[in-house]
DNA sequence: TTAAACATACATCCTTGTATGTATGTCAAT
DNA sequence: ATTGACATACATACAAGGATGTATGTTTAA
């Protein structure tokens, strides 16, 4: 059984990042050897060792596996609330923090990537993306905060470069503290609280 | 060289945490072997063991080294602010805050348990001691929002447990968004943005 | 036939835990 | 005040088990 198709091959490639991602989820990412991951995908390491250069490539594909879906979901939202900023910020926000609430595939990723991996120089390439796609995002929500003050929903002194990256941080503070005990509470209402509390109190300041 | 006094002993206990801090901040606790923090003390792995049951519970002392110190400075500012609960708890916040982005080792120590360890079975002593330690801090803070309630500053339906929950997921947020990329920004003018504008938008609520 | 898509085998390097060695502080007995 | 005995505070040595990377098979699609 060797020589697969090309879709089959992505079908492996496929299996070897569900089973990374259970695993690293399970047992943390330096705790997991490569073994580990090619037989919980029924596989040998030859088959890792082919698809990915090595553990810290495979984490980075993992991320940017899970990207797309969130940047389709966050482009879908873009449509309505055209003429509220800040009513889109704040639905946008609450819309992924449900997707990872719900979706186990988000929610395993956001474990690892806040709670199971270390951030050193082998893992720079994930703190880089992770950096870069909050960066990009942030050029967003600043627009977004921008057109807010154009459109008098916050006053015009208010910094929105720094309000936008409060909101990244009030993000991945939410999902950082739950993750560190899902089952104490559960992760949306408390999240919808203070989205919705940071932007109240950024229209008085 | 051996069998020192028991004062000696102590302080090469300190200077084994020392060298486990320095090492566990620049390459992450799991890629950090014992003979790693034994040498950067000057010592051998036959100390680590000795004063330690293994890398687990060196984390763990490590952790528990940092709480006095933080204890004493929210104890202090409890003095001020006793008519006035929700500036006792912005103004606590801000402090502890504070340390972190100027005090080199409480830095060091945020660094570790935000971005450097990875939360499985191994290291489940650091998790559980800082679930409870926000458990703890929790039922404080939330009495501070009780007593904000009974002077009228905030309103009487707000849900002060959840809003609790939430200054500690913006404080978790601040710091773990900041340690992603330090050099990016500084710490205290944006996390005083968000404070601030959260207790704001509780007020309102 | 060639090269893709793996599996298998091999060598090397660490790391951990423990076992043992050893020198000295501590303290009771004289 | 000495002197032993014992425990302390480490250093050193040892055994075992992985983990990684690479080299080499092996089968089959193209």
């Amino acid at each position: 059984m060797v020589r697969k198709t090309k879709e089959e091959a992505q079908a492996t490639r496929c299996q070897l990042l569900d089973a990374a991602q259970r695993v690293f989820c399970e047992r943390g990412v330096s705790h997991t050897s490569l073994h580990e991951i090619a037989t919980a995908a029924g596989l040998t390491r030859g088959a890792v060792y082919w698809h990915f250069e090595n553990k810290a490539a495979l984490l980075a594909a993992l991320w940017e596996r899970v990207s797309l879906p969130i940047d389709a979901l966050v482009e879908e939202l873009e449509q309505k609330y055209a003429d509220d900023p800040l009513g889109g910020i704040e639905n946008k926000m609450l819309a992924v923090l449900r997707l990872i609430s719900e979706n186990q595939q988000a929610q395993e990723i956001t474990s690892i990537v806040l709670t199971k991996c270390e951030y050193v120089e082998e893992n720079d390439a994930v703190r880089q993306h992770f950096v870069d796609m909050r960066e990009q995002c942030l050029d967003e929500v600043e627009a977004k905060f921008n057109a807010a003050i154009a459109k008098g929903q916050i006053p015009a002194t208010t910094p929105t470069r720094t309000a936008a990256l409060g909101l990244f941080s009030i993000f991945d503070g939410a999902c950082f503290h739950w993750l560190m005990d899902p089952a104490r509470y559960p992760l949306m209402p408390h999240a919808e609280l203070l989205v919705r509390a940071y932007l109240k109190g950024l229209r008085q300041a």
